[in-house]
RNA sequence: UGCCUGGUCGUUCAACGGCAGGACAACGGACUUUGACUCCGUUAAUCGUGGUUCGAAUCCACGCCGGGCAA
């Protein structure tokens, strides 16, 4: 996909002052998203400056293909720094993959081997890109940290609350939910209060290029984009076989380890037996995968770990509230005691390692990491 | 190898002597800043050889293979 030139953007060129003096990093993707964010915050008046995080990714597997899986690719790099020279505004490009290696990869990889299934992205967001962030925005003296986030913030009694974005369905602040009041208060998400459709009107209205970089993304560190392959490759291609059996006992077939499923996986089991299996269990003792044909029993309960509040409490254990336990995932009843989630109703596919956000309304209170799920009675 | 029974996509189950269809798997796509779930689409089969018939997965004979019963 071809860039359009550049030369429309002479129409950025702002003729007002900066309102205040006040500086913003923009935190740039290459994306469209973050593209006009810094467009919208330069019109605003700010002294815009544009920051890439550059994460670890692991080398092209294959010389002839490079993987534009990534989210730091050359493309998009070069794409967040055309963007920047055509605003006219600075451009940093910031080393981020020995943290990212140490706080998301590693722990990915760990856990799949603890028969957990990690959320990756938001143990990034948490642990690596915002903080780091925060920590550019300091060096360089700025005011704010913008990022292309749809998600809104507002503040009443004295504390920042974090809404979900008026485009329910490009809502992100399940994977935010780890950030806090002091971080929160010098960060701008000026995308809360659009659609997306609006932003990619106003992008092509202002000639804002096309971003060579796909609006959707899998896994960004992982070369060709597939995490089973990517796990083989880290654990020096040690298969660990055992047995795949039915809930009624039958033995089904055979696995080549059990990081290669997933709690509630149906697809990519290479058994057949005439109707639907589901994963229903993961025996790391046994080395056992069991199938099943309604899927896991759901849970009713779970206990959170990494807890972190918007606000800085927990909420009222007797409030009823809502929750998700999966990106744009459907809301459930929940109410929240100390590191226990009580579920109003039994809840499929709630899987430990996966994250659980809970929220008032749109209003998203924080969160945490599923740790342990419990059915009805225990 | 003297009796009975069965052999259809990779698997499983259908199809009155009249266009071989479904389910599951596999593959592809949509969706998606995590793994999944979900949705859409594609591929793919009558054990072999003869015979009866306008027409055979279907009826007949023989063979091959798999079950079962049987001193």
């Amino acid at each position: 996909m071809e860039c359009c030139t550049l030369t429309d953007w002479s129409q950025f060129k702002l003729d007002c002052e900066p309102p205040n003096g006040q500086s913003v990093v923009v935190a740039l993707s290459g994306g469209i998203d973050s593209a006009v964010a810094a467009c919208l915050l330069k019109q605003q008046g700010y002294a815009v400056i544009g920051v890439m995080l550059k994460f670890w990714s692991e080398a092209a597997l294959d010389s002839d293909s490079p993987a534009d899986n990534r989210c730091c690719t050359e493309s998009a790099v070069d794409d967040a720094r055309s963007l920047c020279h055509a605003l006219n505004v600075p451009f940093y490009l910031i080393n981020s993959e020995e943290p990212f290696l140490e706080k998301v990869v590693q722990p990915f990889v760990a856990s799949y081997l603890n028969s957990t299934t990690p959320s990756p992205c938001l143990r990034c967001n948490a642990l690596v890109r915002f903080p780091k962030l925060l920590q550019v925005k300091e060096a360089l003296q700025a005011d704010f940290l913008a990022s292309g986030h749809y998600v809104r913030l507002e503040m009443h009694d004295y504390c920042i609350h974090m809404l979900r974005a008026v485009d329910t369905s490009k809502d992100q602040s399940y994977m935010l939910y780890g950030l806090n009041q002091a971080q929160l208060k010098s960060i701008l998400f000026p995308l809360g209060t659009w659609k997306k459709a609006d932003v990619r009107h106003w992008a092509s209205e202002h000639g804002v290029p096309i971003s060579r970089k796909p609006d959707s993304q899998e896994l960004c560190f992982i070369s060709d984009g597939d995490y089973r392959r990517f796990l083989q490759r880290q654990t020096g291609n040690q298969t660990s076989s055992g047995p795949i059996k039915h809930v009624d006992g039958t033995v089904l077939g055979k696995h080549e380890g059990l990081w290669n499923y997933t709690i509630g996986q149906r697809r990519g089991l290479g058994v057949a037996s005439g109707e639907a299996l589901f994963v229903v269990g993961k025996y790391l003792d046994s080395n056992t995968l069991v199938l099943g044909p309604d899927g896991p029993s759901p849970v009713t309960s779970c206990r959170l770990t990494d807890i972190n509040w918007i606000g800085g409490s927990p909420p009222d254990g007797s409030e009823q509230l809502m929750a998700c336990a999966r990106y744009h995932g459907r809301m459930f009843e929940v109410s929240v005691a100390g590191d226990m989630v009580q579920f109003g109703q039994p809840v499929a596919l709630v899987v430990p390692g996966q994250g659980m956000v809970i929220y008032r309304g749109d209003d998203c209170l924080g969160g945490g990491v599923i740790a342990e799920t419990y059915s009805s009675g225990s």
